[in-house]
DNA sequence: TTATTATTGACTTATACTGACCAAAAATAT
DNA sequence: ATATTTTTGGTCAGTATAAGTCAATAATAA
């Protein structure tokens, strides 16, 4: 019966996403140290809350640099075919999902110009990269392929769904 | 709390940009003691501008001569197309890339626009899901992590080229 | 309990900026 | 002509600042 405890990582998470609403352009610079202040926690606090929840499967994108004049830049993207499509099609992918499979799905997003034919090469290209070190490199069987394959292309399909 | 405030260096930057896209030709000649002395510096500043954001591989040659009329010319180099230049930033990977090192490669080739915010994220994503991978499924060691991210990394590149 | 997620702090790395000293080219004096 | 002086720009090492990483620990969820 206790109420939700709001974790730490929640409340600069709702800061970070209060700012990015605010700023129209959908993009914030921050300084890790005064937001570590403002939270009375220690600066690589908001390094797990950016890599847990500003990460690039969920739409985001950050940049950095260090040292003097040294920002944070969390980039909200906003895509104007931001389609449920694109969720659907997600979901399509299912738990696991054969190279053919997916290729065929790439080819179909790709006549229905829901990704560019450049998006569609990178995709396969990632693709093509885990089937290999898979097969080759660390012994992986077919199906646990499928099941990593699927697990990649829903990661790339809602990061861009979200967007 | 204070946004990040605006570096000498990004100044200076925007200065010989600025002069850059005044000047058709894509080249400009500057005297370092003049920049200095405009912008309130040491003349050494000028040279770390230059060595940190007109280098060649973003794009830029500098020339030079000392002595009486001495000068520094900074030339803006074009690409006949983006794939020829997406070729050179594969060799700029490396047999190894960090994480770091990666990102800020990525958002150089954003900010030239040789690749979209859409491109971007998808190849993020590709990258941090192997980097998953590597470190909780395979335990991979880390500079082998940083080998294997160089070539998936120039895969992508080298097929956005060869596209 | 066990697994996942959150939090911390010690250590590492990257960037900006300065100033003292160095090197080269041109102008001037001999 | 040659040497000297003056006018540029170059290099490097040191200092300050700010972010990133990693592994251990704590808290929460399953």
């Amino acid at each position: 019966m206790s109420l939700p405890s709001s974790s730490l990582t929640k409340i600069i998470e709702e800061y970070i996403t209060e700012l990015l609403e605010e700023n129209e352009i959908g993009e914030v610079s921050l300084r890790r140290k005064d937001l570590a202040e403002r939270f009375g926690c220690v600066p690589s606090q908001i390094n797990y809350v950016l890599r847990s929840r500003f990460a690039p499967e969920n739409g985001f994108l950050v940049e950095s640099q260090r040292g003097g004049h040294g920002y944070i830049k969390v980039i909200q993207l906003t895509f104007n075919n931001c389609d449920e499509e694109v969720v659907h099609l997600a979901d399509l992918v299912g738990n696991a999902i054969t190279e053919q499979e997916a290729r065929k799905l790439l080819v179909n997003l790709k006549n229905r110009e829901v990704i560019s034919p450049r998006e569609r090469l990178i995709i396969e290209v990632a693709l093509r990269s885990q089937e290999e070190n898979g097969r080759s490199l660390f012994d992986i069987s077919p199906y646990r392929r499928d099941l990593m394959r699927a697990e990649l292309l829903k990661k790339i399909l809602t990061s861009l769904a979200l967007g």
